[in-house]
DNA sequence: CCCCCCCC
C-alpha cells in the first residue's frame, strides 16, 4: 500500500517549484518500523529540463516519433547474454515523473555510462527508441539519446512502475503502430501536355511496378503477425520465426527473418590486408515495406551463397548479424547492415509483386554541386550523349577496366558526366541509344571536373524505369529539354563544346601552398598560364611503338625496332613527344611535361616534322618551332602527383588538356568568382 | 572480416 501525497509550494527561486511529498510505505526489506514517515522534498525542473509527461503512455501507445526526455532513476550492468560474450549493457530505470520504466542501452551508449554523463537522477532524452516485448514484459530500447542535465539530486515525483499502477494505461492495447506506407499516390504526371511521344518503361510486366495500392498494414506485436523479441538464451523451440519488416531490424533482436528482394548484387571480391584476407559480395535488399538494407557475405558464406542469389528474386533471409552502417557507401536508407554467414538461412520464395524492384531518393542534377564529393546518391536524367566503350588500365594493379561516359540531363536545365564502369558499360551498347531515361541508384558524387558522378559495384542502373520521375522526364524532353540549353557542372571535354567550368581553376603557386599532388590519388587543376620556356635539347621525342593505343617506347634493333609490351618487331617507329616546358603566371613558375596530344597542340608541328627538319639540316626552322610556341599563354589542365625520384618525392605536374584564352568566358568566371567572395 | 570504383 503507498499512501502518499503530494503538495507543492512556493519556492524561494521563483523558477523552482519545491514539491513536498510524505510516503508512508513500509518497505519489506527496511528495518524502519511500517509507519515510518519519510518525507522527500523535490525540486522541479526549471522549464528548459522538465521531463516530458505521459512519455510511457505515448511510447507503449507506440508513439517513436517523439524525444522525451526522462530521469534515470537507477542503473545497473547487465550479464552479458550466452549469445555475445564480451559485450557489457546497461538496464536503467527511467521514470517520467508519473511512471517508471525499464529500459536498456544500446550498447554504443555505454560510453554515456562509462564516462559518468548518465547519473542516477539525472534527466536524459530519448532521441531514439523502440519498445520491445522480452518474456511478456515491454522493454524500452534507447537506441540514441543525449543527456539533459546531470543528477538533480532527487527524484521527481513519485513514479510507480508502468503498468502496475491504476489508472493512467487504460486502453493501452490500441494503437499499435502500422508499417507500410500510405498508398502512393498515382503519378499525376502523365498529363502533360506536348507529349506526344510515349513513354515506355522497361519490362511493362507489373514486376517493378511502383504503384502497387496500398500496402497491408502489418502489426507488429500481438499474438499473430507479430515478432518475438529474443528472450534469454533458451528461445530453441517456438514457433517458427515471422517476417518482420526490414526497418524494424536492430542489433536488439537476435533471430529475425527478412522477405526481400535483391536488388542488387556485387561481384565477388578478394581482399587482403594487414588483417588477413578473403573474398566477399554484397547484395542490397529491399522488402515489401520499403525497407532496404545491405548484406554482406565474406569467405565461405560468399562461396556457399553467391550462386544462389540472383538479382531481382526474392528470398526470406535469416541468420544475420547487424552493424552499424557506413552510410557513405551506399545510399540504402539505413542505419544498419547485416553479414550472412554458412548458418544463414535463405531460401528463395515466390515473387508475389509485393516488392518493388527499388526505391529512390532523387537528387535533381541542379542539386549536385552543393553535394558533398564522395556521397553515394540516386540521380535520373536524360541520357544527352554517351561517348563509345573505351578501357582504362587501373594504376593500383594494371587491371583494364571499360568505362563508358554519359551525358546526364534533367529539367533543371543542368547536365552532368556520368562515367559507367565495367560490364555495365559494354553490355547492350544500343540501350544509350535515342536519349534513354535512366535511373541510377547509388552512384558516387565525385569532385573531377567540378561534379561528375561514377557508378559503383552496388550501383543499380536502370533504362527507361517505370516510375513517375521517369514519365515526367520524357515528356520533359520531348517538349521542350531536347532543344533547350543547359549547364555542364562537368567541365571539360564531352558532348557540348567543352569550355566553361571555373570549379578547378587555381594559380601555379597553389600547387606547393595546398601541397598539391601527395594524396593518394592526383590531384586535378585548371590553370592560365605563358609558357616562358619550352625545352628543345636534347630532342624531345622518343621512339614509340606503332600499334594503335601504345605509346610505348621500343628499342632498337638492327634493322627493326621492338616492343616489350606488345612483344612485337616493326620496321618502322613512330615519335612520340615528351616535352618539357615552364608554365609562368602571375603567381610563379613551374615546369611541366607535356606528351604528344598535347606538345603537338603547343608547337603546332608533330615530333616527326620537327625530326625530319633536324634530319634534313634545317635548324632554324626547328628553333623557329620552339620560338612561335614560346610565350603562348593557354588555359591548361594539370594533372599533379608526386612521385618518388631516387629518395625524395618530386611533384610532377603533367598538362592533360590545353584550351585557348576565351577572354569573354574568363571575364564572365572570374566576376562570378569574386561574387562568392561575398 | 570490405570501405573501393579505377582513367583523365
Amino acid at each position: 500500500m503507498l499512501i502518499s501525497r503530494t503538495y507543492p509550494v512556493i519556492s524561494p527561486n521563483p523558477n523552482r517549484l519545491i514539491s513536498l511529498s510524505i510516503d508512508r510505505t513500509p518497505s519489506p526489506h527496511s528495518d524502519l518500523p511500517a509507519e515510518h514517515i519519510c518525507l522527500n522534498v523535490a525540486v522541479l525542473m526549471a522549464p528548459n529540463q522538465e521531463i516530458t509527461p505521459h512519455t510511457f503512455e505515448r511510447i507503449h501507445a507506440g508513439q517513436t516519433k517523439f524525444s522525451p526526455v526522462v530521469q534515470v532513476m537507477d542503473f545497473k550492468q547487465v550479464q552479458p547474454n550466452h549469445g555475445q560474450p564480451g559485450q557489457v549493457r546497461y538496464r536503467l530505470i527511467v521514470s517520467d515523473g508519473t511512471h517508471y520504466q525499464q529500459a536498456m542501452l544500446a550498447t554504443q551508449l555505454n560510453v554515456l555510462i562509462n564516462e559518468g554523463q548518465i547519473t542516477e537522477h539525472g534527466l536524459i532524452c530519448l532521441e531514439e527508441f523502440i519498445c520491445n516485448e522480452v518474456q511478456g514484459r515491454k522493454i524500452v530500447i534507447i537506441l540514441r539519446c543525449h543527456v539533459v542535465s546531470p543528477s538533480l539530486g532527487y527524484r521527481v515525483g513519485d513514479p510507480v512502475e508502468y503498468g502496475k499502477a491504476a489508472g493512467g494505461n487504460g486502453g493501452m492495447q490500441g494503437g499499435q503502430p502500422v508499417y507500410g506506407q500510405q498508398p502512393q499516390q498515382a503519378p499525376a504526371l502523365n498529363t502533360m501536355a506536348g507529349a506526344s511521344v510515349p513513354y515506355k518503361p522497361a519490362g511493362s510486366s507489373s514486376a517493378g511496378s511502383s504503384n502497387a495500392g496500398a500496402y497491408p498494414p502489418y502489426n507488429s506485436g500481438g499474438a499473430a503477425g507479430g515478432y518475438r523479441a529474443p528472450s534469454g538464451p533458451v528461445v530453441r523451440a517456438g514457433p517458427p520465426q515471422s517476417i518482420i519488416p526490414i526497418n524494424d531490424l536492430n542489433p536488439y533482436i537476435n533471430r529475425w527473418v527478412i522477405k526481400a528482394r535483391v536488388t542488387s548484387k556485387t561481384d565477388i571480391k578478394r581482399w587482403s590486408n594487414a588483417k588477413g584476407e578473403g573474398t566477399l559480395f554484397s547484395v542490397d535488399l529491399l522488402d515489401e515495406f520499403d525497407g532496404e538494407i545491405r548484406a554482406t557475405f565474406f569467405k565461405e558464406a560468399c562461396e556457399k551463397f553467391y550462386p544462389l542469389l540472383e538479382q531481382g528474386h526474392v528470398y526470406t533471409f535469416s541468420g544475420g548479424k547487424l552493424k552499424p552502417a557506413q552510410r557513405q557507401y551506399s545510399s540504402i536508407r539505413n542505419n544498419y547492415e547485416t553479414t550472412f554467414d554458412t548458418n544463414s538461412e535463405i531460401m528463395e520464395v515466390m515473387d508475389d509483386h509485393k516488392i518493388q524492384s527499388a526505391v529512390y531518393s532523387f537528387k535533381k542534377i541542379g542539386e549536385l554541386e552543393e553535394t558533398p564529393p564522395n556521397a553515394t546518391i540516386d540521380v535520373i536524367g536524360v541520357v544527352k550523349a554517351f561517348s563509345p566503350l573505351s578501357t582504362i588500365t587501373t594504376k593500383k594493379d594494371g587491371r583494364e577496366v571499360e568505362k563508358r561516359e554519359l551525358t546526364l540531363c534533367d529539367d533543371t536545365g543542368t547536365e552532368v558526366r556520368l562515367t559507367v564502369w565495367g560490364e555495365r558499360a559494354s553490355k547492350q551498347p544500343e540501350q544509350w541509344e535515342n536519349h534513354p531515361i535512366v535511373a541510377f541508384k547509388g552512384v558516387k558524387v565525385s569532385d573531377y571536373n567540378g561534379r561528375s558522378l561514377g557508378t559503383m559495384p552496388g550501383s543499380q542502373v536502370t533504362v527507361s524505369p517505370d516510375l513517375p520521375e521517369a514519365l515526367h522526364l520524357h515528356n520533359w524532353w520531348h517538349s521542350a529539354g531536347a532543344t533547350a540549353a543547359s549547364t555542364s557542372i562537368s567541365s571539360g571535354g564531352g558532348g557540348g563544346g567543352g569550355g566553361g567550368g571555373f570549379a578547378d581553376r587555381k594559380v601555379l603557386s597553389q600547387i606547393k601552398e595546398e601541397q598539391l599532388g601527395f594524396g593518394e590519388k592526383p590531384d586535378y587543376m585548371d590553370v592560365k598560364a605563358t609558357l616562358t620556356y619550352i625545352k628543345s635539347d636534347p630532342d624531345p621525342w622518343y621512339r614509340s611503338c606503332t600499334s594503335p593505343d601504345c605509346k610505348r617506347k621500343v628499342t632498337e634493333q638492327l634493322n627493326s625496332y621492338f616492343c616489350e609490351k606488345c612483344q612485337r618487331e616493326m620496321p618502322e617507329c613512330a615519335y612520340r613527344y615528351i616535352l618539357t616546358v615552364s608554365g609562368t603566371d602571375h603567381s610563379g613558375s613551374v615546369y611541366l611535361s607535356c606528351f604528344d596530344e598535347h606538345a603537338n597542340i603547343l608547337l603546332g608541328r608533330s615530333a616527326e616534322e620537327l625530326n625530319s627538319f633536324k634530319a634534313s639540316d634545317m635548324q632554324a626552322r626547328y628553333d623557329a618551332t620552339f620560338q612561335e610556341a614560346t610565350f603562348g599563354t593557354h588555359i591548361l589542365r594539370l594533372r599533379v602527383k608526386a612521385e618518388q625520384v631516387n629518395d625524395e618525392q618530386r611533384v610532377k605536374s603533367t598538362i592533360m588538356n590545353i584550351r585557348p584564352v576565351n577572354l569573354v568566358q574568363e571575364i564572365r568566371d572570374l566576376i562570378t568568382a569574386i561574387k562568392a567572395y561575398n
